[in-house]
DNA sequence: AGCACGCCGACT
DNA sequence: GTCGGCGTGCTC
């Protein structure tokens, strides 16, 4: 909306930054007319609140000519904007933030401080700098005054400006020790100026462009070629799927490139801590400083210049987590998901969306095109591409020159009734021999999920359970028992709390035993260990990577971290120890994910012109994600898998909506889900219902919870009954106080159980 | 969410 | 007789 526009509507909607349901929707209020043009959608405002008129902040959603309130209280007016200026692409921000709200079931603020990530509390960072004005004859006679006077300070900030008349004011106020009085006074006297610029942090740094001659292979520049006509005719949705190593980055590069070729920008979306610095660094020789980045190590403040930056046209590509997804460039061309099956592209606070679909909105109102990219599509995906709404790609050949790795299963039944009660199977042990014999590198992957280092006593049995959570304590190294989900921890005792028994351990069946037992086994071996015990300090992630890359060690033991898209060419043997663990979960995405792993695990064997060599242990051996994986077929996986979830009626084939309930009270949290189940029946005739469900995890911080699932194949279905839901649950809160602690909170298409 | 108005116990 | 407990209800 332009400001003459504006200016001819004297009526604000404004949503009050208060995230409750009650106060939920637009407020009218009128701009006083001399801010008339000045106040703008999406912009942040200070309005009088309540009875009491207290100050409070909102966001203006909307302007209109007339008043659309038609209550009987009057129409305050606002006091003016809270900060900065609207910029003109707010309102596409608000349009997305209200789809956003309706799509996923939040309230409009916060999926305004999601899509205006920059409207949170940030300081800008400004750089300033002190001028000399003043001319060398004035100068001079100004710095003999002083120093007959004695004026110490200001003679000392003259002199240094007369050698160097633009100086940062830091430099002076620290160096110098002439404070902002004395700057001030200087400035009044007329003899310096103090210029205010704000200066926005680039984090990328002394990266020189180079030409970059990357030579695309026939697969690659077919893809790139089809993807920027379609980008021409309005964009499109594609799919690539491409093996490990089939270069997939050069694709997205040269996509990138013809998209910033056009005047338009990118967004580069990478899961949250897959960035390689390689990857990194061929974004930096391509683009230069017209690249950006945006990670999780980035304060708040950093983050609000990077969006600055793209605001303004600085930059033309940002790479960076789910978040970078809302950066306000003036006319975004194209967003890359890669590894877009990964888990972390779903948020799981609210609103909890996922970025595959809120990408492919923000594309739609910029006609952009949205690329994917996996070696394993998720499913959905997937299955889109067969149904045409997505297009798809293959890339088919391995680039890096190494020929797919050499997958073998093992049966670990078999080795325990053969007699070996190791954790490493026959094959295993004769392989990683061999390959410390070679000196050659080898990664050992344990997916850890369900097994955590919890304490039990080999007496009575009593596992230590978090008092708060329905979980089992874990053992730190420090001594302590601490539950993962509240923080909750507690000394360790020396006997069990139950039955007096001293013979109280820790299970230990993680990443560490696996460490103690190469140890032990392979006392000449160089080890290095990853999972979260050994990365909590700040950089330990890549000083441990970068250590192995360097052939530091022989053996990297770990779990998932280890397994994403990291490139070690020296590594000829992955071994996967219990590959069957994630199938315990037992949520629906379990087989998706289970192949999914493998895949990528498998995928880190013989990068380089060595062939690699895989072995899976399993006590599943014919499972057929398991089965499939280890043959490194995507598709036999997804035509199984696809045939499941159609039976079951699970997404995606049809759409899941999962009511979240929670309360301190378990009967209270109950009798909700029974109430809500009950409801949600008389509304869908023909669509399926489970529940109310035990959460997976019954109970953290106090708070029982439960589920009820809903099915429909129409997603616009699941978003009415989640209307209605919200609309009973308003009434019901009303009516019983009883429900007022009772969190409810929705979760379409979930992808991690709840 | 927060603040005001409202209807019942221990204080000058 | 009043001061104040926090239980409901509204906020443009």
């Amino acid at each position: 909306m332009t400001s003459e526009e504006a200016a001819t509507r004297p009526y604000a909607e404004v949503i009050i930054d208060i995230s409750h349901e009650r106060v939920d929707h637009p407020f009218t209020y009128e701009i006083p007319e001399e801010m008339r043009g000045v106040i703008l959608p999406g912009m942040q405002v200070e309005i009088p609140f309540g009875r009491g008129n207290t100050v409070r902040k909102g966001y203006v959603i909307a302007l209109d000519r007339t008043s659309k309130y038609s209550g009987s209280g009057t129409v305050k007016k606002l006091i003016g904007p809270a900060r900065g200026a609207a910029h003109g692409t707010e309102a596409d921000a608000v349009a997305l933030a209200l789809w956003m709200k309706n799509r996923y079931g939040s309230t409009a603020i916060t999926a305004l401080k999601t899509v205006l990530p920059n409207l949170k509390d940030v300081k800008p960072v400004t750089k300033r700098t002190v001028v000399l004005t003043a001319g060398e004859k004035e100068a001079e006679e100004k710095t003999a005054f002083y120093e007959k006077k004695h004026q110490v300070a200001r003679l000392r900030l003259l002199e240094s400006l007369m050698e160097n008349p633009e100086q940062p004011y830091e430099l002076i106020t620290e160096k110098l020790h002439v404070t902002a009085q004395t700057i001030r006074s200087l400035e009044k006297a007329g003899l310096l100026r103090v210029d205010s610029e704000s200066h926005l942090r680039n984090p990328v740094t002394d990266v020189r462009r180079e030409e970059d001659t990357l030579v695309l292979s026939r697969e690659q520049q077919n893809i790139v070629d089809s993807i920027l006509a379609d980008a021409d005719r309005g964009g499109s949705v594609s799919l690539i799927h491409g093996i490990t190593g089939s270069g997939k980055t050069e694709v997205y590069i040269k996509i990138i490139e013809g998209i910033v070729a056009r005047g338009r920008q990118a967004i580069m979306l990478i899961p949250e801590i897959a960035l390689t610095y390689q990857t990194l660094i061929r974004f930096y020789r391509h683009f230069g400083d017209r690249v950006s980045v945006m990670n999780s190590t980035l304060s708040a403040g950093e983050k609000a210049d990077q969006f600055e930056r793209a605001r303004r046209g600085e930059i033309d590509v940002i790479i960076g987590p789910r978040s970078a997804l809302f950066t306000p460039f003036p006319d975004p061309g194209v967003i890359v998901i890669d590894e877009e099956h990964e888990n972390s592209y779903k948020n799981e606070n609210m609103p909890k969306y996922h970025t595959r679909e809120v990408a492919i909105e923000i594309a739609k109102m910029h006609k952009a095109s949205v690329v994917l990219g996996s070696a394993t599509p998720s499913l959905e995906s997937y299955y889109r591409s067969e149904t045409g709404e997505y297009k798809r790609y293959e890339l088919t050949k391995r680039l890096t020159g190494g020929q797919l790795p050499h997958v073998s299963v093992c049966d670990m039944r078999e080795e325990l009734r053969n007699g070996n009660r190791s954790i490493f199977s026959e094959q295993l042990q004769s392989l990683i021999e061999d390959r410390l014999r070679e000196k050659e590198q080898i990664m050992l992957f344990l997916n850890r999920r369900g097994i955590a280092g919890f304490v039990s006593c080999r007496a009575c049995g009593t596992v230590m359970k978090c008092p708060h959570c329905d979980i089992s304590l874990s053992l730190h190294r420090n001594g302590m028992l601490v539950c993962h989900y509240c923080g909750y921890s507690i000394p360790m005792p020396k006997t069990c709390p139950e039955c007096g028994s001293p013979y109280i351990a820790g299970f230990r069946a993680g990443t560490e035993q696996v460490e103690e037992s190469i140890r032990k086994m392979y006392p000449e071996a160089r080890v290095l260990r990853m999972d979260a015990d050994t990365t909590a300090r700040k950089g330990a992630y890549e000083r441990i990577l970068s250590a192995f890359a360097n052939e530091e060690a022989d053996i990297l033991i770990g779990t998932q971290m280890i397994v994403k898209g990291h490139d070690f060419p020296k590594v000829t043997l992955v071994g996967i120890l219990l590959a069957d663990l994630s199938l315990g979960v037992g949520d629906y995405r379990a087989s998706e994910r289970t192949f999914q792993l493998l895949t990528q695990a498998a995928g880190r064997a013989g990068r380089g012109p060595r062939p690699g060599e895989v072995v899976i242990q399993t006590y599943e051996p014919d499972n057929y994600a398991i089965v499939h994986a280890s043959k490194q077929d995507y598709r036999g996986f997804y035509e199984e898998e696809i045939g499941y979830r159609t039976m079951m009626c699970y997404p995606p084939v049809f759409h899941m909506l999962a009511v979240e309930i929670q309360d301190k009270d378990e009967n209270t949290a109950l009798q909700m889900a029974g109430d809500i189940r009950e409801l949600l029946g008389k509304e869908s005739g023909n669509c399926v219902i489970i529940g109310p469900a035990a959460a997976s995890i019954g109970r953290i911080r106090d708070y029982y919870r439960y589920a009820v699932y809903i099915k429909d194949r129409n997603y616009d279905t699941l978003v009415r009954y989640k209307d209605r839901a919200e609309e009973w649950l308003k009434a019901r809160t009303d009516a019983d106080p009883r429900y007022s602690g009772t969190i409810v909170q929705f979760d379409f298409d979930p992808v991690n159980p709840f």
